[in-house]
Order: C-alpha cells, then structure tokens, then sequence
DNA sequence: AAAGCGTGGTT
DNA sequence: TAACCAAGCTT
C-alpha cells in the first residue's frame, strides 16, 4: 500500500506544489469566522462544528457560540443546558458533550491553555485524529497531517489512489503522503489549503480543473480519470421505523415532555413522549393511547385522527411519525426527566427538528 | 472493522 | 425520489 503512493510522489514537484497551493489559498480563500485568528479554543469549536457539517450551516452556529462562550473558560463554566442549547439543529449532539466535557477538562488539567502535542490533545474526549491535526497545524503551526474527506478526495486525484476511501484504515495512507507533502515552514495554511481546494475547486462531483491551481501536478487529471476519484463504496440502505408521538396538553395550556436517555440518538434532548408501533398489532392510536395511559396518566384522552404524519431521515435511520393530540390531568409525577412546561418555558430546553417539526404543524392545526 | 450518530442541501 | 453528500469520532 505504502509504495503505491510513494512511487506517484516522485512525480510531483513537492516544493513548487507548496507554493503553487499556499498562494491560490492565501489569494483565494473564503472570509470565514473562525479564520478572523488563531486562537486555539476558536479553531477547536469550528473543527468540532464542521464535522459532517457545511460551511454555510455552521457560520451562523459559530458566531452565536462565540458571543456566548467568548473563551474556554466561559464555555468550561457554562451550564450543560445552554450549552446543548448552542446546539441545537446542529445535529450530531455527542459532538457538543464531549467538546464541553474537553474544555472542562484543559481548564482543569492545562491551566485552560489547549496542549499543542498530539500525545495531550487526542487524548480529549471528540478530539480524533483529523481534529488532532487541524488544531495543531492551524492554530500552533505545527507541522502534523489533518486528513478529512476533502484531503482523501484531493490527494487520490493529485496522487492517482485508488484505495477504498470509506475504508477506516485507507486514511494513514493519506496521512503518510501528507507527511511527505506538507509545507514545513507554513502548515497552517498548507492542511487548509488542501480542505479549501477540496471545497470550492476539486469538488466531487464535476472538479473545476481548468481553475485549479495546481492541475499540473495532479495525475488524475493528466490521465483523464478525475472524475472516477475517490474510489468510495456505497452506503447501506437506512432503516424504517414507525411510531406514533403525542402533543398532549393540560387544561391550563402546559405540555408533556420528557428527556431522552444519555446515551444513544439524541441523548439528553427533550421531546414529546413517544412509542414505536407494533404492526402486527391494532392501531396506532389504540397502541399509543395503551402506552400513556400506563407510562404516564390514567386519564390521556387523544384525539381521532393524527394531525401530521411526518418522515425525518436521520444519518442511519427512517422515522415515520403519526402525531396526535391530546389531553392530560395536571397531576402527572414530574421529575429531572418529566415535564409539564408552557409554550414559554419549552424555549429553554433543546429539542430535535423532528420534534420542532410535529411542533410546527401543531400551531398551524390550532 | 463496522455500525451508530443529525441535519439540510444537491443531484 | 432516493441517494449522496459535508472540515469525523466513539465504541
């Protein structure tokens, strides 16, 4: 595998690829938010942010963290429920627990200074090997490889490698040709560039070869086979499920939530209680009717018909949701994981877009 | 190694 | 529409 790559490095000029990369980047590069400095606890948020996640998606996300958690300490001392809170409609919630439980910890093992060393930085909670590299090279300048998919799609092109990229163990192959490749003097800019090209030029579908800067280095493009790079092998089909959820109100205008578990999809979020359907069952509203009245109220009472069927399509599963509407006695046992909130108060909590969705199309049915 | 983990945009 | 994608990490 290594002498794959290492026999197409002797094709490229390595020093004249540095400069013709680092000057399209520093002529071209977008105006982002997190690029205003270096400030390592900035650069940290924004990698986390990206992660499966686009630019435009995260700008806004990004400045309002920032205006809340302006340092690592303010974010190190913020209660875990605004914190969520930033977050929520960013997806991928772990992301945000484990970045608050990090900066916890460099508050309190670091002095609130982030390591600038693999061996004490990839050791924090959602600190990976790209995010290692990224924060190292970008924020302290250190000469380390940050390879995420735009550096793999890149360098399968410039280098002509045919590995599987969806494979895990594909990405120290790229490490490796990072490592013969970077910019000693200037890798900060060099890993950027590599991800900025990735971005706007050699995208992965239809790359702008005529405008990329270094297309005279790239053996994809000399052979004509740009388009057929990466090599990446399909994912499997998500799963279907179905439930049924519940808006169910009491008689003087408070809602039943609960808290989903702390571990799992949507950890820690809240939601209005729900129930997945039996199908070989009755229906839907008998099962869920069943299922409160003996989780949660001997008297809920649903409506007829749901008032919104509804698909949301995580990552790695389907839910078909039935939303009815109902009625629940104010006496319900509440607890740190049960609620009974008005409109009001159901701002300070996070929820899923799947539940601001059925939320939405319960304010229009009203 | 492979699966689990969100969301919104594009094709 | 269904599939695929977008600056991955954890278990």
């Amino acid at each position: 595998m290594t002498k794959i790559f290492l026999k197409n490095l002797e094709n490229v000029n390595i020093s004249q690829f540095q400069r013709d990369l680092i000057d399209w980047f520093q002529r071209e590069q977008r105006i982002l938010p997190w690029r205003e400095n270096k400030d390592p606890y900035r650069v940290w948020v924004s990698e986390i942010m990206l992660q499966q996640t686009r630019v435009d998606t995260v700008i806004p996300y990004f400045n309002n963290f920032m205006a809340k958690f302006p340092t690592l300490n303010a974010l190190a001392e913020a209660e875990e429920e605004q914190v969520l809170k930033a977050w929520e409609g960013l997806g991928y919630y772990s992301r945000v627990r484990n970045l608050h439980k990090a900066v916890k910890e460099v508050k309190e093992t670091y002095a609130g200074i982030v390591p600038d060393n693999a061996k004490e930085i990839s050791k924090l909670k959602g600190v990976g090997p790209y995010t290692t590299g990224a924060v190292l090279s970008i924020a302290y300048g250190v000469p380390e490889p940050a390879v995420d998919g735009n550096v793999m799609r890149v360098l399968s092109r410039i280098l002509s490698i045919w590995e599987d990229i969806a494979k895990p163990a594909t990405r120290k192959i790229f490490e490796e040709a990072v490592r013969e490749l970077i910019a000693k003097d200037n890798p900060s800019d060099f890993n950027q560039a590599l991800m900025e090209l990735g971005a706007i030029i050699c995208t992965p579908t239809s790359p702008s070869c005529l405008l990329c800067p270094v297309r005279e280095h790239c053996q994809a493009f000399h052979e004509g086979v740009q388009a057929e790079l990466p090599v990446k092998t399909k994912n499997k089909k998500n799963k279907k499920v179905q439930l049924a959820s519940a808006v169910l109100r009491t008689v003087d205008g408070k809602y039943l939530i609960r808290k989903r578990p702390s571990e799992g999809l949507l950890a820690n979020l809240w939601e209005f209680p729900y129930f997945e359907i039996d199908s070989n069952y009755t229906s839907a509203k008998r099962q869920l009717n069943d299922y409160l009245q003996k989780e949660y109220s001997e008297d809920a009472k649903l409506e007829n018909g749901a008032f919104a069927k509804l698909d949301h399509v995580f990552s790695h599963l389907t839910w078909n949701i039935e939303v009815y509407a109902g009625e629940v006695g104010g006496d319900i046992p509440q607890s740190e994981t049960l609620k009974l909130v008005t409109e009001e108060e159901m701002q300070k909590y996070t929820f899923p877009v799947s539940n601001q969705k059925m939320w939405k199309h319960y304010k229009e049915k009203e």
